[in-house]
DNA sequence: CGCAAAATAGAACGATCGTTCGTTTTATTT
DNA sequence: AAATAAAACGAACGATCGTTCTATTTTGCG
């Protein structure tokens, strides 16, 4: 979404998550951070960990402004509406899920083991290691139903992070990583699967092997499209 | 969970969903139907089809009244508080969806047209096409972190169907539909990944394709675990 | 029919929800 | 330090929540 932070030096031409130019370098933004603006972030960064744990509808600013130490008014407005309180919140999941799940694994070059690489950061934000729950899912839940903004927000947020994931499938086919023929959001779809799948059975059944088992997944999906890895017959 | 109604006389000894003796058969069930009973099966019957669209978690007793035609404390004093309907609730989408999935496909034969035919239950189940959400993915995601009796239903109702499914894998091995070092556990949670970004996809993302791309991935995963279809090479 | 029991209605409860408003406290600038 | 703008507060609103209680209606049985 926003721009982010430059990027290793490695990452050379790779776009960005979105797709949106970067924008002048121009300093403009986080300027004199008028003390409101900082009390606005704090703000964000709890109702983002609530979100995370009992979802974006479970977000109240009564809940919200008593684990902050604030009055209800006081939190409220910073954002004029609940709505766009959960915007930002999404906005904001979306900003540290692109830091911490793509960019990182732009460090890695393309192909099989960038693709590799993304995966496990995914996993990694998925799985119960961190305990909290994903907002695209849980979102995608609460929100499958309805119109607005906040849905807007979540679907080009994910669309934009499948996008990305596309990409770099692609790539493992334009490096000779996977067969030409694949078809990309196949990968990407069954790829998704193995995402749910864990948090489902993780965080929901409390099945402590689910993460092995989806990189078992992950590999079996590498080996049907992948390069046949020397076929011994 | 409860105990089904005959099945066809074609399933022989098959057991059903859940692991309970067959109740004896002396009709003491659905007798005088006291007039309360039948409202309250509509009232469950509303409530599923609201909770189906807007989660357990959004059912409120008010709306289901209005939606009822009758008043708050009308439907309340059927359940006794709302965890007791939310219960029902998911005893009743066990119901169902234990005639609808896993009965249905018992017709099939042990092996893989069985669990071809539980599949695409499943998925009938899961899709856009009834347009209504599955409670046992809402539900996973409303209750992933909460205790309490719902919770606790659910997780019972999914263990069942999952451990049902778990028993069609096996008999394809035992038949040699599948191969014999398959590891049943990883076939179905490779399968309820296909499930679950089939609910995801079609109906947050709204994408059109997911449906055939489930399929798809369905019959991937058969060839991985079959027997090798007549290597060609 | 008449009577008892079951079922439903209606009003009210305390709590919490998002939101509004006027005031007061804090920051920032002159 | 004084003046101005930004930020936080506190109280209140109307609405809805699940729940309780009492009264009324409806039902089923003799």
């Amino acid at each position: 979404m926003t721009a982010p932070a430059p990027t290793p030096a490695s990452v050379s031409e790779d776009r960005p998550l979105g797709d949106q130019p970067l924008p002048p370098v121009t300093g403009a933004r986080p300027r004199a951070a008028h003390k409101g603006q900082q009390t606005k972030a704090a703000i964000i960064d709890t109702a983002l960990d609530m979100a995370m744990h009992i979802g974006l509808e479970g977000l109240s600013i009564g809940a919200l402004a008593q684990a902050l130490g604030m009055s209800k008014s006081g939190v409220f407005a910073h954002f004029g509406s609940r709505e766009e309180l959960q915007i930002s919140v999404v906005v904001e999941y979306h900003r540290r899920f692109e830091q911490e799940v793509f960019y990182t694994a732009l460090r890695q070059p393309r192909g099989i083991k960038r693709l590799r690489a993304l995966f496990a950061n995914w996993m990694q934000r998925t799985s119960i290691e961190l305990d909290s729950g994903c907002i695209y899912i849980s979102g995608a839940i609460e929100f499958d139903e309805r119109t607005g903004p906040v849905r807007d927000a979540l679907v080009e947020s994910v669309s934009t992070w499948h996008a990305a994931l596309r990409r770099a499938i692609v790539q493992c086919k334009e490096c000779g990583d996977m067969r030409a023929d694949t078809d990309e959001s196949q990968v990407l779809f069954e790829v998704h699967g193995l995402i749910l799948v864990l948090h489902y059975e993780a965080r929901f059944m409390r099945l402590p092997d689910s993460l092995p088992r989806a990189q078992r997944g992950f590999d079996n999906i590498l080996q049907r499209y992948g390069i046949e890895p020397a076929p011994q017959a």
